[in-house]
RNA sequence: GGUCCUGUAGCUCAACUGGAUAGAGCAACUGCCUUCUAAGCAGUAGGUUUCAGGUUCGAGUCCUGACAGGAUCACCA
């Protein structure tokens, strides 16, 4: 970071010497120099030719010229066409990664003084996790991380969905079906009882509507009276007014949920700092929906529903409350976010939320900027796509859906014969190859998720399991492995590569410096990643960083070198590298191993 | 139909925010384990960046218009 600033004010006092111009640092900017060419940093002179009145070469032979006499991080250039591509000193080499190792604290930014939100996760309690769910959940989780690397103090927050109709209807079926049955009694884990009796609800549901339709009723209609359906809107309405049987049994199972979903996040390793449950926000907004009238931010309709104008920001008219009064979806979402806000004082407030309530999140937002709320700027959707599979969209009532606990038990499994096949367990207890199975095939699952640009939707082939090759997490683990198999034969046979000079090593291998290079780039990346709410960088970044320490690790001998001096330095190297990727990988949510 | 998102190698994804001959992984093929972990490394092959215009020194990237896929447009959540 320091060299390219030192280069950019050398090019700035090239300019103001060589062709009398003032040009603001930030207006300059360096490029990393393609695999062809030789260099590191590469200066583009095109947008520069008016100033200089000069052709491209000359401009960047000039430049060139001028940065070797006076810069001491270059020692060389060369010119293509108006690309000025610096070779940099191998003594600045060392420098930089000098500081880097002196580092104590590896990819973790000063405290900003700002506090955000993160939610995510938000199930409803009427039936277990899936796939989609991982998607949100590991996004939620690593997107908290690399805040928090950022220097943001960060709230992870989970706003259950523990009430409404697609719980009645669990509950419904239960009560017909259910026998009395209990996860104890049934062996199954409760979130995945509650989600058996919402699939038997729509098998019941859709039988009588046939029924209805063959006594000589509508379709339409049929969906409207079958009795099923009406018995669950009933005991909704019993919700609402408290009935104590309804109330016990909705708790009972809600706890059943709960008992599950917690297994299922522990295994996913995600956690959460706050729970907010609907079933007591879902009652808040109508006082921001009489503040906003009174604001004239909302109108209201001659039948007394509420309406909020957004035709002037590109959207619609949109209603904010029902003629008789009660809530929808967005009110209840407005009153949440001041909820927040007064809970915490955030200053950022992030809904990780599947891209399908792109429109509502909008329209959330621009309400409560229009209502002047403080932490207004700072809301935020990140948005992202859904996981399809090859047969199309996940519909959990027609059982097309991947179950989240099925899948990292597979997972595991697929990691385990894995490593058996390759014949890695020697040397490990039971207690051991359980935890290292563990770690890679959520490694492999979270990688898979993670890598791709959230916003993107994507697409899953159960068939085709997660790779363990390749672009994957078990193959950075597994460049964690070799180094740590590495520093533990240095320490072994005494290298002192802790605080060891490099100040005497005045040559070094490409694999070396590119690798130095990499190394440096890990702040900027977080930075990225934090601006953009996208673990996918940091994804990319370690693959490139692994990949790159793989070619190191194949192209120089490290124990066999003769030369102390470096033979420390390369240990020393591969120990940063190893704590990158393991701060890296952290921030994803990943765990390394020490060996595998 | 209106609005929004997406379209890059057979497949899964990148491309430093407008820079050079568009890069990785998987799958295919060829080498490399008597040396620090071969879940690795090196190489070969694979492209009209959906299409047509435009903006400029320069476009996968920005603008316009098609085409394809998806989402959304309830006094549902």
């Amino acid at each position: 970071m320091t060299i390219q600033q030192n280069i950019l004010s050398a090019i700035q006092q090239a300019f103001r010497e060589l062709f009398q111009e003032e040009l603001a640092l930030d207006t300059l900017s360096l490029a990393p120099t393609r695999k062809e060419f030789a260099g590191t940093y590469t200066f583009v002179v095109f947008p520069y030719l008016k100033i200089t009145k000069l052709a491209p070469e000359a401009t960047a032979t000039q430049i060139g010229n001028f940065l070797k006499k006076n810069c001491k991080d270059v020692s060389d250039f060369n010119v293509v066409k108006g690309f000025l591509n610096l070779v940099l000193n191998e003594n600045t080499w060392i420098d930089v990664f000098t500081q880097l190792y002196s580092k104590g604290q590896i990819g973790q930014l000063p405290a900003n003084g700002q506090k955000v939100m993160v939610e995510y996760s938000s199930p409803n309690t009427n039936k277990p996790l899936h796939l989609g769910h991982l998607r949100n959940n590991f996004l939620g989780y690593a997107v908290a991380e690399i805040l928090k690397a950022n220097g943001y103090e960060v709230i992870k927050s989970n706003l259950v969905n523990d009430r409404g109709i697609h719980i009645c209807k669990s509950m419904v079926a239960y009560l017909h079906f259910g026998n009395g049955e209990t996860p104890t009694s049934s062996g199954l884990k409760g979130d995945h009882l509650a989600g058996k009796y919402y699939v038997l609800f729509d098998k019941e549901y859709k039988k009588q509507i046939k029924e209805l339709q063959n006594q000589g009723q509508s379709e339409e209609d049929a969906k409207k009276n079958a009795p099923i359906l009406l018995e669950a809107q009933d005991m909704l309405r019993k919700w609402e007014a408290n009935d104590p049987d309804t109330v016990g049994l909705w708790k009972q199972m809600n706890e059943w949920v709960y008992a599950g979903f917690d297994s299922t996040y522990r295994t996913m390793g995600v956690d959460f700092d706050k729970f907010y449950y609907e079933s007591d926000t879902y009652l808040l907004g109508k006082d921001i929906v009489e503040e906003g009238l009174a604001k004239g931010v909302f109108y209201k309709k001659e039948n007394g529903s509420v309406w909020v104008d957004l035709t002037e920001e590109g959207l619609d008219e949109k209603l904010v409350l029902r003629a008789d009064g009660t809530s929808v979806y967005i009110t209840q979402d407005m009153g949440t976010a001041d909820l927040k806000y007064n809970d915490f004082k955030i200053d950022k407030s992030v809904y990780v939320v599947g891209n399908e309530q792109d429109y509502h999140f909008d329209v959330l937002f621009k309400i409560m900027r229009k209502l002047g709320r403080p932490y207004g700027p700072g809301l935020y959707h990140l948005s992202y796509g859904m996981v399809d599979l090859p047969t199309g969209k996940m519909k959990s009532r027609e059982g097309t859906v991947v179950d989240a606990d099925d899948l990292m038990k597979e997972m595991i499994a697929t990691a385990e014969s894995h490593t058996k096949e390759l014949g890695k367990i020697e040397g490990f207890d039971t207690e051991q190859a359980k935890e290292l199975y563990e770690i890679l095939g959520l490694g492999a699952l979270k990688y898979f998720l993670l890598k791709v640009d959230p916003k993107k939707r994507m697409l899953f082939n159960p068939k085709e399991s997660i790779e363990f090759q390749g672009n994957t997490g078990p193959f950075i683990q597994y460049s964690h492995a070799r180094i740590a198999s590495i520093l533990r034969k240095a320490d072994q046979i005494g290298v002192d590569y802790q605080q060891a000079d490099f100040s005497k090593i005045d040559q070094l291998a490409e694999s070396e410096s590119s690798l130095i290079l990499v190394l440096n780039d890990f702040e900027k990346k977080i930075k990225q990643a934090g601006a953009e709410f996208s673990p996918a960088i940091i994804a990319q970044y370690l693959f490139d960083l692994a990949k790159e320490y793989n070619r190191f690790y194949a192209d120089v001998p490290i124990f066999s070198e003769n030369d102390t001096d470096l033979l420390a330095f390369r240990v020393a190297l591969s120990s940063q590298t190893a704590k990158t990727i393991k701060k890296g990988m952290s921030l994803l949510g990943i765990a390394v191993p020490e060996r595998m």
